[in-house]
RNA sequence: GGUCCUGUGGCCGAGUGGUUAGGCUCAGCUCUGCAAAAGCUGCUACAGCGGUUCAAAUCCGCUCGGGACCUCCA
């Protein structure tokens, strides 16, 4: 039985879909505003793992994930803008090339990271009717109203009857005390019944270049509209998971669950599940606070904080270590540790696969594929998955070595939950420069072969030479018992 | 200021009141021409103080430290 940590109630539950095989999952997907660091890794990573094991648990998942490439105002110098307009007259270039451009960054870097594509990725700007539309249902009900050309969401109006803040655990009144203080001026803020209201539609200035015409202005819709409009027209106006960051609680996460609720009549996700954030130095990792580390940076080794270049499964594997709902500190010292780690459990793949089966076995193979599932199941635990895959580890190379046995059945047993649970949950590839490799391999095996007679002929000066000048060229020597192998580093 | 989370051995990180999490590093040994890999062995921690309990890293209280959110954020 899967079960799940929700935030809406605090507790771990089993999870029960609305209408079983079928699961609607929405995840809320990046701003196409910049190239994605660190931090922007976790979420679809965390998300693919959740993807991939409800597939495997059968059952028939619709997977959502947005691109939001309208509607963030800033709140810095230019405000109002929304930040992709930003970012074009920096550049000089249409507002979508931009979008284009970094949501092409961001698949190129998911897609490293063997992060499977949803089933569904929409674009807030392909949507803007449905969200237009979605508004005019909420001005009808009485949720929300006009103000000067801009459409404002009535939060007081809805706490009549909703309790809004309790996703994220606040009170309305404390956040009304609070409001007016230490807050900074949002644009609009005079036009609002209440500082808490937010904004459903922006009313565009003149030199606002992405804008389109609604029956209030030319504008564009507000942040939290829009998730809120995708996932209902994807997934149903009530559906099973809704997954974010923990820094999207409040207030998008709660402000979608105000919209929906307000305009459907019912709650929107029946399960909120969010991870935490990855932080450097004890720290969140932000654009903003300007520690981001981009992926491209750690693939190429190219920052001041990186010894050397790690990659895309390392990062993966450093992630999976830690259970999603802590923070996880990275360092360079982490990505090395996690690096030798996920060495040792690839290697132990290769080494399964040609194992001989013996005549009895040494250990419990269905009591380990019971552990791993087990922590699966509560609320995904992957570190503690991985901590009995390298249990697993050590049987393998046991067994490599000579001194324990599995029967065949059991061997095909542990074989087949290796796959599964690397490969198809965890979403861990073995790593090799695909290109040419056809042709190294054999060159190789000829380069090692005169080794070898060089090395029986006792001439260790040139089988060294030959071992090191190998590993200048990124191949590790490996002088094994039976033959010698090689890795490519 | 408010709400919430967190503090685990050299590092990263799991931990359901009673059992060795795991990974990496380090030291020794085995194997080996050397190296690497692999195996074995060792290093056994829970911020501090107090309480509950036969028993607490795990529950409660206080103190100190770190963080998130309250504003765009994965």
């Amino acid at each position: 039985m899967l079960r799940v940590y929700n935030t809406l109630t605090g507790e771990i539950e089993n999870f029960i879909p609305i209408n079983s095989p079928f699961v609607g999952l929405y995840l809320c997907g990046p701003t196409v505003y910049g190239y994605p660091h660190l931090g922007h890794a976790r979420g679809p990573i965390i998300f693919d793992v959740i993807y991939r094991y409800l597939l495997h648990l059968n059952y028939k998942v619709r997977f959502v994930r947005n691109i939001t490439d309208v509607g963030h105002l800033v709140n810095d110098a230019d405000e109002g803008e929304d930040k992709i307009q930003k970012r074009a007259k920096i550049e000089q270039l249409e507002p979508m090339e931009i979008a284009q451009h970094y949501t092409d960054a961001y698949h190129a870097n998911l897609d490293k990271l063997n992060v499977k594509r949803p089933s569904i990725e929409p674009r807030a700007s392909g949507h803007i009717i449905e969200q237009i539309e979605m508004i005019n249902q909420l001005i009808q009900k009485g949720f929300a109203y006009e103000s000067n050309g801009s459409v404002y969401f009535d939060v007081l109006k809805y706490a009549e009857t909703h309790d809004y803040g309790k996703l994220s655990g606040r009170i309305l009144s404390e956040l009304m005390a609070g409001a007016g203080e230490a807050r900074r001026e949002l644009e609009g803020q005079s036009e609002k019944l209440n500082a808490n209201d937010f904004a459903l539609w922006k009313k565009a200035s003149d030199s606002h270049i992405m804008q389109w015409p609604s029956p209030w202005s030319n504008g564009f819709p507000g942040w939290h509209i829009e998730c809120s409009a995708m996932s209902a027209k994807y997934l149903g106006k009530s559906f099973d998971i809704h997954g974010g960051g923990m820094d999207l609680l409040f207030p998008h996460h709660e402000s979608e669950i105000a919209q929906s609720t307000a305009c459907h009549n019912v709650a929107p996700a029946k399960y909120w599940i969010h991870h935490n954030m990855v932080t450097i130095n004890g720290q969140k990792m932000a654009k903003s606070l300007n520690n981001g580390i981009l992926l491209s940076e750690v693939f190429e080794g190219k920052h001041e904080l990186l010894e050397k270049a790690y990659s895309p499964m390392t990062l993966r594997f450093f992630i999976l270590q830690a259970h999603y709902r802590s923070t996880l500190d990275f360092s360079n010292d982490a990505l090395k540790a996690a690096e030798k780690g996920l060495q040792r459990l690839m290697n132990s793949l290769t080494i399964l696969n040609k194992l001989e089966p013996g005549n009895q076995s040494d250990f419990n193979i269905s009591v380990l594929n019971e552990n791993i599932f087990k922590a699966l199941n509560e609320d995904f635990n992957t570190p503690i998955a991985l901590a009995h895959l390298f249990e697993a580890v050590g049987w393998i190379n046991k067994i490599n070595d000579g001194n324990a046995a599995l029967t065949k059945v059991d061997l095909s047993t542990l074989k087949s939950l290796f796959q599964l649970v690397v490969i198809d949950i965890l979403g861990l590839l073995e790593e090799q420069s695909s290109e040419g490799q056809n042709f190294i391999d054999p060159l190789l095996q000829l380069i090692i072969s005169l080794r070898n007679e060089a090395k029986d002929a006792k001439d260790f000066k040139k089988s060294d030479e030959i071992r090191q000048k190998l590993l200048l060229a990124g191949f590790e020597l490996k002088d094994g018992k039976e033959c010698t192998t090689y890795s490519i580093k």
